[in-house]
RNA sequence: GCGGGCGUGGUGAAAUUGGUAGACACGCUAGACUUAGGAUCUAGUGCCUUGCGGUAUGGGGGUUCGAGUCCCUCCGCCCGCACCA
């Protein structure tokens, strides 16, 4: 019998569904195992070969868990709002609800031809209004709730009220608005209006004014990487901010708590540190600034308080609320003219640009706290109104930026820092000391620091001020394909659902729509709909949430999928808890898993929840990239490169786009205006209207051709033969027509004269625009399941990226094959036997199943499979067929090839599946050795090997040692100085 | 610029606490079996050398009986953040 994996993987696969061997209970005296895998966005590209890379690995622990007798939660569900689903909509017409359904429905397949253990009965899709029903409901909690700074923790708005209502706000600062003052007498006088629009500035889901890119031309709003150099990155269209009324979410309150609790998390340090940065802890002072001539104060923050000596100017972000008020009459023309500068610029490339030094003098002048001095008050692009006060103190010799500032506007420049600043470039070092700055001077700057504080507070100069880069998240989206907002506004008011007497119940189901294009307005596609918009209590908001709203949650929906009472009950989410092992990339280092980790301890303030930690362990995996193989042609004369506009951001075309044979002589014929008519590239037609000459130049004069999928043709060394060559071309008509010309050139001959070109190989993130993606179901196809499975966790570590290589799989498959053949005879059928095991047999066993329990716990899943190769290669040089050894072995490589596994257990007469059986535990009494092959090295190289038991005297073996003859020829009769003996080790004779 | 990570054969990689560098595979070479091989099996395979042996983990230096592993320094690559006050 031969191992036909089809047959036993289509078999098993049925089996299993049948039985629903996957079912997971949420009641069970088990203990609980909970592994997730980030759920995927279904696109329309359906899933390649390194998006399973983490769902294996998580399918392998999750079954291994619960051979070792755990209950596990491993469910798999789908993030099905997004963007790529309303603009294919916006395109085509076809409606979301459709493709999605299209594309989740091609992901299952997917996904069940690889045999995960999925319990499908709890599949969520954050699109579904049963689903996101509780999105909503968990966004009211938010709205309903403010963060109580005293206590350190999320609270109902109601007690806040009550608070109001006998004390006013005084002794809870208003995170939203630092100048708001009442006391109860004033805020029971407040009206219905007043009232809420105050404690709007304390919720926790808030509403705001920001700004958004608004593209007239694309008819949408843009995300700011969609902004580049002040224009739309799709089709160059111009863009304007435009102020919307949004929702925000007040996580900056969290900042602290977030930061301190990373501590305890099973993350690698490269996600915590990522983290760390976002949130940006930074700890200084604010200082207050008086202005010349004016009432206003100004307030800066600074991280270097020391510094305060050498203030040559202020810069306030041109944002700054009183820019106009404070510049005089001279300057407004050219601070209106700066601003509308700056107005066209990103934010991302005013941050992004370091050289250019822009900037405007309001005119005005500050007054320096310590020393009085006179201080110019400029604007510049380099001050973010968002972060900090929105201005700053501005030290030359001590802030690069500051410095560059000073040089480019002749501002004179304060030394404070004597002979450690040079005059050619800021000094930014802590160490050393403070001069030139009266009564800190000769003192040491992390002392200065200190002092300067404290003499501020004292004479109310300002105060000692942590500040966080972390800004309160957006959460509004001009868009249709997301939830809508349990909200309506009455009097332009907005109101929960659950506030209105007789309102709608949840959850607001997004209406079906006609066109997804956004109103003139920019107001989401949604305002359109005017019979949806106005209701009876109100008109509905016309945004939706952003795609991260469904998924800082679906972890706790997954623990109670068909709740209709509630998110999740709280037994169940006691029960299974922390998410014990969390799997997925890196891109989600700050958005979701900050998110998710924001919303749990919202829910664990609020009592819903008994932890506030979502995920206990993460695991990242790394990207499966891929060959691609690329033709690289010289021109000896000038050459010119045609780009794509519409490509500009497709790195296969950076050095230009495919050169056809009709072209080529065109290209080379040195005229820069002589462009063709058409071209074919590997996307698409171009033609005059859409490319242009690039660059014409004599230097760069070699081409990259992108050959497409010609993997299979290649030698790993990057060759193609003449004859591989040919066929390829023979696969199709336009590869034909694409790459004939590279036929008449370029030939090199090998030894044997058999004619090959050199091809450049790349190693490329896999993608579509790329031609180089694999699909899983192929190679399922091909080799089986299981086989994909284990060769995708040989690879390499699990958090390394690495290509991918359809030639390396075959080495796995074999391996499959030659397991099979210990339990089957091709002939003989069945052949495993009752025989006692040997010692040596059962050694390889036990030393196996160490080896790969230490593994899967480690996530180290590659070198488990080498030890299932080194172990079955063992076997089959002991010519061990006995159930003794080879039913424990199916077992423990169940995790790994299931299918496999699952026919091998029931050859042995297993009614049960192997899914319920007991992993074993690794015997210590096989796997002790009494003697030791001890390497014998002198001074440190090794040159012999010599066997002793174990239980030697060390005497007796310094003794065999130097009496070897190999070891005598070393010494040249010399005493040793030295023997090093390490048990168990290895010996050292030094010299 | 700052922070983090990495660098080992032709390729993917292993070496868990400082203890035989290259396990396990791919590829390649030779051979066996075979009508055939894209099946299976055997042997070989870092580099230099006929051999003895030498040499080798990005380069240089250090600690140590012993360094891929620890320290210093330089180079290269990847990721994150970036006029962040």
């Amino acid at each position: 019998m031969e191992y036909k994996f089809n047959d036993i993987e289509q078999k098993w696969k049925q089996i299993w569904k049948d039985t629903n061997v996957y079912r997971v209970s949420n009641d069970s005296t088990k203990p609980k195992c909970y592994v997730l895998d980030m759920f995927p966005y279904p696109s329309g590209a359906g899933l390649h070969v390194g998006h399973p890379l983490g769902y294996i690995a998580s399918d392998i622990y999750a079954r291994y868990k619960r051979l070792c007798g755990f209950n596990v939660l491993h469910p798999m569900g789908y993030d099905a709002f997004g963007l790529p689903a309303e603009q294919y909509a916006i395109e085509t017409g076809q409606h979301p609800i459709n493709t999605t359904e299209k594309n989740i429905a091609r992901y299952r397949e997917q996904l069940d031809n690889i045999g995960f253990c999925y319990d499908w009965e709890r599949e969520v899709r954050t699109s579904d209004p049963k689903y996101y029903r509780w999105t909503q409901w968990i966004f009211l909690q938010l709205f309903h709730s403010w963060y109580d700074r005293k206590e350190g923790k999320a609270k109902n708005i109601q007690e806040l009220i009550a608070i109001f209502e006998q004390e006013g706000n005084a002794n809870h600062a208003c995170p939203g608005d630092e100048q708001l003052s009442f006391n109860a007498a004033q805020w029971n006088a407040y009206t219905e209006t007043e009232k809420r629009n105050a404690l709007m500035q304390y919720r926790l889901a808030y509403l705001d004014y920001a700004n958004v890119w608004w593209c007239e031309k694309l008819g949408t709003v843009l995300a700011n990487d969609e902004v580049v150099n002040g224009v739309s990155e799709r089709g160059g269209f111009p863009v304007e901010k435009k102020k919307m009324r949004q929702w925000f979410l007040r996580i900056t309150e969290y900042a602290d708590r977030l930061l301190q609790s990373l501590d305890n998390l099973e993350w690698t340090d490269a996600m915590k540190e990522m983290q760390r940065n976002w949130i940006g802890k930074s700890m200084g002072a604010e200082i207050d600034f008086s202005i010349k001539d004016s009432v206003h104060q100004i307030k800066v923050f600074t991280t270097r308080p020391d510094t305060i000596f050498g203030v040559d100017f202020m810069v306030l972000a041109p944002e700054h609320e009183w820019v106009d008020a404070i510049a005089t009459q001279e300057q407004q023309d050219a601070i209106a003219q700066y601003k509308k500068y700056v107005q066209s610029r990103s934010e991302r490339e005013r941050l992004a640009e370091v050289k250019q030094v822009s900037g405007c003098f309001t005119g005005a002048y500050a007054v320096h706290p310590l020393t009085g001095n006179e201080i110019p008050i400029w604007i510049s692009e380099y001050v973010l109104a968002g972060y900090g006060t929105g201005a700053i103190m501005a030290v030359p010799s001590g802030d690069c930026r500051d410095h560059a500032f000073a040089k480019h506007f002749n501002i004179p420049i304060t030394n404070i820092f004597g002979e450690q600043y040079t005059g050619d470039e800021a000094y930014e070092s802590k160490e050393g000391t403070i001069e030139n700055s009266g009564f800190i001077s000769g003192i040491e700057i992390k002392k200065a620091a200190e002092i300067i504080i404290n003499t501020l507070a004292e004479n109310g100069l300002g105060k000692p001020k942590v500040n966080f880069k972390l800004r309160d998240a957006g959460f509004s989206r001009q868009r249709y394909w997301g939830e809508p907002f349990p909200i309506v506004y009455q009097n332009n008011i907005p109101y929960a659902l659950d506030e209105i007497e007789g309102g709608e119940t949840l959850p607001v189901e997004l209406p079906m729509v006609e066109s997804f294009k956004p109103s003139a307005t920019g107001e989401g596609p949604l305002s359109l709909q005017t019979d949806w918009l106005q209701t009876p209590k109100g008109t509905r908001e016309t945004n939706t949430m952003p795609g991260y709203a469904g998924s800082s949650w679906y972890f706790l929906r997954f623990m109670d999928p068909h709740n209709d009472a509630e998110f999740a009950n709280r037994k169940v989410t006691d029960y299974w808890n922390q998410v014990d092992v969390y799997i997925g990339g890196t891109e989600h280092a700050v958005g979701h898993l900050l998110y998710s980790r924001f919303w749990t301890k919202v829910l664990f303030d609020l009592g819903h929840l008994g932890f506030e930690e979502p995920f206990k362990k993460l695991i990242n995996q790394g990207m499966i990239t891929a060959f691609s193989y690329f033709h690289l042609q010289e021109f000896t004369a000038d050459a010119v490169s045609y780009r794509h506009e519409l490509d500009k951001d497709d790195d296969s075309n950076k050095n230009g786009v495919v050169i056809t044979a009709e072209i080529r002589p065109l290209i080379t014929s040195s005229d820069a205006t002589d462009v063709p008519d058409e071209v074919s590239t590997n996307k698409s037609i171009l033609n005059k209207e859409n490319i242009k000459p690039l660059s014409f130049s004599k230097t760069n004069n070699v081409r990259k051709v992108r050959i497409k999928d010609v993997g299979k043709f290649v030698e790993a060394n990057g060759r193609i033969f003449k004859d591989k060559f040919e066929a390829y071309l023979n696969e199709s008509e336009i590869r034909r027509k694409e790459y004939e010309n590279i036929l008449g050139i370029n030939w090199e001959k090998t030894d044997d004269g058999r004619e090959f070109i050199q091809l450049s190989v790349e190693n490329e993130k896999m993608s579509k625009s790329k031609y180089n993606v694999v699909n899983p179901d192929d190679i399922v196809a091909q080799y089986g399941a299981d086989t994909f499975r284990m060769y995708e966790m040989f690879l390499g570590p699990i958090d390394v990226s690495k290509p991918w290589d359809t030639k390396g799989i075959e080495g796995v498959h074999r391996f499959l094959k030659k397991l099979w053949r210990l339990y089957f005879d091709e002939q003989k059928g069945f052949i495993a036997t009752d025989e006692k095991a040997t010692d040596a047999e059962l050694r390889v066993l036990h030393k196996t199943i160490k080896k790969i329990k230490e593994d899967i716990e480690r996530f180290t899943l590659n070198t488990s499979v080498s030890q299932f190769m080194i172990c079955v290669n063992e076997l089959a040089t002991l010519n061990c067929h006995k159930r003794e050894i080879l039913e424990p072995l199916a077992i423990i490589i169940a995790p790994f090839a299931p299918h496999l596994a699952e026919e091998l257990w029931h050859a042995f007469g297993n009614l049960s599946s192997v899914l319920d059986a007991t992993f074993a535990n690794a015997n210590e009494q096989y796997l002790v050795e009494n003697s030791k092959l001890y390497p014998v090295a002198v001074n440190g190289k090794t040159r012999i090997e010599l066997e002793f038991p174990l239980d030697a005297e060390q005497s007796f073996i310094e003794q065999t040692v130097l009496n070897h003859e190999t070891i005598q020829k070393w010494l040249e009769g010399k005493q040793p100085k030295k023997i090093i003996f390490v048990k168990g080790k290895m010996i050292n004779v030094v010299i």
